[in-house]
DNA sequence: TAGATTGTTAATCGATTAACAATC
DNA sequence: TAGATTGTTAATCGATTAACAATC
């Protein structure tokens, strides 16, 4: 089961490579080289090449890669060939700002239901859902069958929802609550920590700030 | 200027080492061992102890790490022990979500201000502040003197706002647009992507669905 | 054919893991 | 002292980079 042969930068980075072809796409452009993909996403033509190899051959030697094609077999490969319903479990800002995140329609992912357990909130309007009582949600979702759910609680009731998704046939958990979840083998978990990504830039920020001051007192010319 | 000797997935456990500290240190914990760590935070004994050897020796062998000796360790790494000002520009929902965020305070992170150019929003209230006019982005930071800056504005304004950033004096940006900033070399960027986070996801979900159907049809029982 | 660009193999690099002498 | 646990060194592992024969 931890049989994932696909090095997960690859993945992530096949994410970058579907936005930009889709860019490309919406220019009008018919064929992408592999040198034009390291302009165009800062990642290297040879990883571009290496991370495609890993899932079959998609490009003409001497040519470079169907724009369109390309997206169609990046979109098979990550499962946005067709629309991936998804769970909702939190009903305050952050579920908020998902629910109105306008970039999810082009990649196929729709979130498919909200729930909340609290009462004043469960059957009101959420965007264009309504907010249900989470105590429903494995009967939801055995009407919407998702595989994916997202988890915007506060950080004392995420371990508590993520048995609840599990339960509910859930088997990729995207995490926005500070916490570590315990999850069985066969379900995946990536935790976004706005808390952490700040924590490595403090770090580097005031590195670079010390940085430049030793180099040239602030307010001279820049190094770049 | 590329001298990171400290490897970023270093950097980013000892957020995570930090988080686990603060409620021990809640619980009324006293000392820490490598191993109970390891419980903790899912991260081996051995690469927490490695980690911590790119700053200097905490702990005392046969004993563990004083908890608290260490929290207040890791923020001076970090940068966390004093408070960080940080501009937010794009008061959307993301924007609304992150200003509202409740656990930025333990970790003395603040939002000091909001910028937008919507001039409908401009003067507007936005959490415990004021929506201020991006325009006025250079002027307002030579106040606050913000090293971070955190965009969320969406993708065809991102690059815009970066260079207003970094020309403000910020070194460290948390982007939250689907797209590649350019910056100069000090400044240190870092991507926060929904989208490929639940892109990597949905390989993974729809794979795992695949290899739970073959081992036992759905329905059966559980593998885990 | 000549030029361009692929897919893949081998070499390099860097991070993680394991082991253990030092030390409380 | 005996037991526990550190900090560090060496071994392993995996990902990135470079190079090039194959091919359009």
């Amino acid at each position: 089961m931890t049989e994932t042969r696909v090095p997960i930068p690859t993945l992530e980075r096949l994410a970058i490579y579907l936005r930009v072809l889709l860019d490309a796409h919406e220019a009008g452009i018919q064929t992408l080289s592999s040198q034009e993909m390291e302009q165009h996403s800062g990642i290297s033509a040879a990883q571009f090449r290496k991370d495609l190899s890993y899932f079959g051959e998609f490009g003409k030697p001497g040519v470079g890669y169907s724009v369109s094609g390309l997206i169609h077999c990046i979109e098979r490969i990550l499962r946005l060939d067709e629309e991936q319903p998804i769970l909702l479990v939190g009903a305050g800002n952050i579920g908020s700002a998902l629910v109105g995140y306008p970039n999810f329609r082009a990649h196929r992912l729709r979130i498919a239901a909200v729930f909340d357990n609290n009462f004043v909130k469960i059957g009101r309007p959420f965007g264009d859902l309504m907010i249900e009582d989470i105590a429903r949600i494995k009967e939801v979702n055995a009407e919407i069958g998702a595989r994916l759910g997202i988890i915007a609680v506060p950080a004392h009731a995420a371990q508590e929802v993520a048995d609840l998704l599990v339960e509910a046939g859930v088997t990729g958990i995207l995490n926005f609550a500070p916490t570590i979840l315990r999850v069985p083998e066969h379900v995946h978990v990536r935790n976004v920590s706005f808390l952490q990504e700040l924590a490595v830039l403090s770090y580097h920020a005031v590195e670079e700030a010390l940085c430049v001051n030793g180099q040239a007192t602030r307010g001279g010319k820049d190094g770049v």
